[in-house]
DNA sequence: CGGAATGTTGATATGCCTCAACTAAAGTGG
DNA sequence: CCACTTTAGTTGAGGCATATCAACATTCCG
């Protein structure tokens, strides 16, 4: 598939586009980039001059800390489009990396401005998209202020599960999820030892799992009601099969 | 001065507009309604069909949790438009509300949609205002995650206090700020007797204070340095005098 | 095969939550 | 205008969830 169709296959989630508007983003000329895992695509501070369509692998965004430490802010699946929130921003304030050997497709700033002026259609797609991503960061600030440590892992599972399914990427009740569990931790707000212990208690409750870098859910709404996860925020129409 | 301005000159914080643009916006119909505090704008739920600019007032974007209780997710003053991520977005997932007495202006979707297809720069504009609110929900993740809670408390102050310089809402040292102790804990994730406790802490420390529901800043460089405050991810210009 | 990264477990410490009592301030009605 | 009620702020005691630290097991990778 090609990394234009990818991109109009997530934006037709959400979005009605016509012919000539496919054409025009078909018609988007796209740079290649494959990164190595925990490679940095782009960092805090850096002035992004192109955005990108992440075609295949793992891509999150996150910030750096005074302290030196991380704190993951989000998580990109294929399709997902990881520095659309550069595009009108003069510096990036926060970095984006592959979380696994990843892939992406870099389209110039001024191409795609250009494609949005022709084309409103186009932009306020992108722009859609941009502010379901916004919505994903509000769920998040609610989930790591005011839900307790198991419920909050387990809302960040159904959240991923959910958007795999909607991406096509899930397999057997399972999807990727390269996380460790230190950076599952720098995600959520808890210390390792914690994500651990929690981790644990999700398996044993047969709910969900972390295994290889998968995520294996054998009971979704199981999962879903130990997660007070509502999926109206993700604003797509896909549910998983249960 | 007249709601459009009020916009006009927020917008021109970031963004380039021509005089065309300019006259596009004042052409606007707006539709005023005043709210009480605590009183609700638009639910979680609704099918948003204008978006709104506060002339006066604040007004706050919420999360309704499942045990009933309340995430506060960002704060919006005058010139803000706390809902323009309900733009192209079929249902809200968040409410929003006035905190004290406050008025808004309220302009209709498909007008700013057609004005958005005749001048692409108000659109590129207010879709970067956008993205400066997706910037704050950002860093409220890290800030509501990964900050210790003295230092979580003065980084929230840091942000308002910054954010109403620029907006002109700062009069000797110091800015609205109309949260009860028990939503200044719905904001930050901490419960009421914790924020009482920092905030007494911070008072002590002569950094900043919340009297009769205003924010005292009596040492900005102080409170910034206690806060871990970088200013760069709300992409403005505008610094408090020191 | 050796070393590094990751995952697991236990012990201890602590920050924060919960609850409850109380004070202060603000709003309301007689 | 005062008494009453309500709401917001303050303080203390106790307990719990989570952080921290340390040891060890396991897996991965060169």
């Amino acid at each position: 598939m090609k990394p234009s169709d990818i991109l109009i296959k997530k934006l037709k989630h959400h979005s009605q586009l016509d012919s000539a508007d496919v054409a025009a983003i078909r018609s988007l000329e796209c740079r290649f980039r494959e990164l190595q895992p925990g490679e940095d695509f782009i960092r805090q501070g850096d002035k992004p001059t192109e955005s990108a369509i992440v075609v295949e692998g793992m891509v999150a965004r996150y910030h750096t800390l005074a302290n030196g430490g991380r704190q993951y802010i989000s998580l990109h699946l294929s399709g997902d489009w990881p520095d659309a929130q550069g595009l009108f921003l003069e510096e990036m304030d926060h970095s984006v990396c592959a979380v696994n050997t990843a892939s992406l497709c870099a389209i110039p700033h001024k191409d795609l401005i250009c494609t949005f002026r022709a084309r409103p259609n186009v932009g306020f797609a992108v722009w859609r998209e941009t502010l379901i991503d916004a919505s994903i960061f509000r769920e998040a600030v609610t989930n790591n202020s005011s839900r307790a440590g198991m419920t909050r892992l387990a809302h960040f599972f159904s959240e991923i599960y959910f958007r795999s399914n909607a991406n096509g990427l899930v397999e057997k009740s399972s999807c990727p999820l390269p996380l460790s569990q230190m950076q599952l931790g720098e995600t959520l707000g808890m210390s390792i030892a914690t994500v651990n212990r929690h981790l644990q208690k999700l398996r044993r409750s047969r709910a969900a799992d972390l295994r290889n870098g998968r995520l294996v859910v054998a009971n979704f709404p199981k999962l879903s009601s130990i997660a007070d996860f509502d999926p109206k925020y993700l604003h797509l129409q896909v549910q998983p099969k249960v």
